[in-house]
DNA sequence: TCTGGCAGTCGGGGGCCGGGAGTGCCAGCC
DNA sequence: GGCTGGCACTCCCGGCCCCCGACTGCCAGA
């Protein structure tokens, strides 16, 4: 554990490397408000906290980088209460108060309000499929041999499988496996649907009648093993751009990004472990070694429902970036509590 | 109009200069097979060049760079067939053959797709909504307050839309009002349904039979002004990050993406001033001076559907850019009107 | 009309240097 | 004992210079 005095001297180091981007000397810090001791002493300060991992210096006569440790102290032990701006505050209220209609479009403005409140790249993970309860199943027939099955979940979200017919049914055919899926699902959940099997519909195993072999193929449809991926929304990438100054860091950052089932498993390995930030390699990526997450769960009807997620540079603004998802997710996970 | 022995060396010049980003000198021109003059000549050419606004010279001992008329000239008198190499032409293939299922998530795989054709970015505007056909519209209430309308269109695609309820409807209420609209809107296109009155379903003014209310609260929603967006697909943006080198243009390139409609009321410019291709400021979008967008439409039953396109730096490989939304546009229309 | 040659221009890279920021250490003082 | 001022040292950075080389434009001759 550092003493009083190395914590004040390291978080001055980090606050003004964060502000400007440049190594810090000592003498900059000793006439930080909070550092009452001269260069000399910071100097011998920093000098240990280097030996100790926390600070990092580029070249001899350079000043001091903070490393993913000093970040992390920072984090763990030197975060400020992170209260968000007044106006900031007001852009979430106005937002919250202003939004409703479909969930997708609700989660999608989420991600542009946390990427405009923290000047970072903001991830929203939408609620989990499985879990809803389904309020609906349709069948609709959309060609002689391909029919669309609508699901319509509790929480609004919507899925959607087409079905190939393995032959030419009617309208009324298709209808009437509609109606005996509606009847065995509504009500469960959408996991509980997967595992439905033939039987439990009633159908008899190598039965040909028309109607019991439409709900079989809607049921392998909808077992099928396609792991419901949960939606993710990003934004404010531009502005994550503009915070490095490599052009090859921004593409391998840009290059995560686009993997959405790799993001969201990002997110929630962080969640697991059981962090709010993850700096630098802590986030298990390398391409990623540049940057730091700040995630928060948010909680819908008491279940944790999904993840919201910010991601910038190491030298991102901790405290505005912990505050704005916690804001957000709280707010949001109200939001979709109400239905 | 430049003579041949110009066009060649034009050629010449914008050839090697998307292939090295390095300004383009007389002796090395020269030294291209196809032109058989002597260095001198071609600097009298290239000096001609230039005044005559085709090519540029960063200073005085450098060597030239295309202008945006360079690369217009180039693209419109000087390409190449355009054929696909035959790993791409397999891709595609394979692709194709492969992909089946929702619509949305076929746009969104053909937009990495094309990207990993061309490595720059790549955009793919879904069909409109608008003509679609509807083929099923469904009010499932979600809680006393709040229904949904699913409306399923014949492309495959679904509109949904929440519908605040004034008064606690109870099921069969909002059952019979999703009945009438059912009645209405079913093979119809949606913008008829759009612009269905209350009157036309049998609503008589001022009514206040609870049905009726519904259906007036769920048509208005409908024909609510919101224009229906387009879907808009965006791949490959960490391709096109790496065509650049300056952090500042990447930023303000993917600030341009991330707003949807600008999107697509980009490539359906370019496409209304009859280009496939917009070079520089040509794009009309003073942020895109360094990028050239190719655009193609896609057809679906005989009709324009959607536009996929591809964003790159202006010294792009025009000629497999072209040849790769040409081909993938061809493809995608001819599966989309599979059904 | 093309070509080889030649003089001219100018950017970029390498070497050099001085300034300055920053450090580590030490002796002295409270 | 711990803090401080001072001092010597290190080394990056920016400016400067200069040369090299790439490229050009132009001209005279074939």
């Amino acid at each position: 554990m550092l003493d009083e005095r190395k914590a004040i001297i390291l978080r001055a180091v980090v606050t003004e490397y964060i502000e400007t981007a440049q190594p810090v000397g000592s003498s900059h810090v000793a006439t930080s408000p909070e550092v009452n001791v001269s260069s000399a002493t910071v100097r011998n300060a920093m000098a240990s906290l280097e030996s100790e991992g926390y600070l990092h210096q580029p070249h001899t006569s350079a000043g001091r980088v903070p490393t993913e440790k000093g970040y992390r102290f920072f984090v763990d032990q030197l975060g400020g209460p992170g209260r968000l701006g007044a106006s900031e505050t007001q852009q979430v209220r106005t937002f919250f108060a202003r939004t409703h209609g479909e969930i997708e479009q609700m989660l999608a403005d989420t991600s542009r309000l946390l990427s405009n409140l923290t000047r970072y790249a903001a991830v929203v993970v939408g609620p989990p499929h499985e879990v809803a309860t389904v309020m609906s199943v349709q069948l609709v027939p959309l060609s002689h041999r391909v029919a669309l099955a609508v699901i319509v979940l509790s929480n609004g979200a919507i899925e959607k499988h087409t079905i190939d017919l393995d032959l030419d049914a009617d309208e009324l055919v298709v209808s009437a496996a509609g109606a005996r899926l509606a009847a065995a699902a509504v009500g469960h959940t959408l996991s509980e649907v997967g595992s439905l099997t033939p039987e439990r519909l009633g159908v008899v195993a190598g039965a040909d009648g028309s109607v019991d072999r439409v709900v079989s193929a809607a049921l392998a449809v909808l077992r099928g093993d396609h792991r419901h991926e949960e939606q993710v929304f990003i934004g404010g990438t531009s502005e994550m751009a503009a915070a490095f100054d490599a052009v090859g860091t921004v593409s391998e950052i840009l290059r995560i990004l686009e993997q959405q089932l790799l993001v969201v498993n990002l997110l929630e390995d962080v969640l697991g472990r059981g962090l709010s930030v993850a700096i630098g390699r802590e986030t298990g990526n390398e391409a990623l070694a540049d940057c730091s997450l700040v995630v928060a769960p948010y909680v819908v009807d008491g279940e944790a429902a999904g993840t919201i997620g910010v991601l910038g540079p190491t030298r991102m603004h901790y405290d505005q970036a912990l505050a704005a998802v916690a804001v957000v997710a709280n707010r949001l996970g109200r939001r979709l509590s109400e239905g």
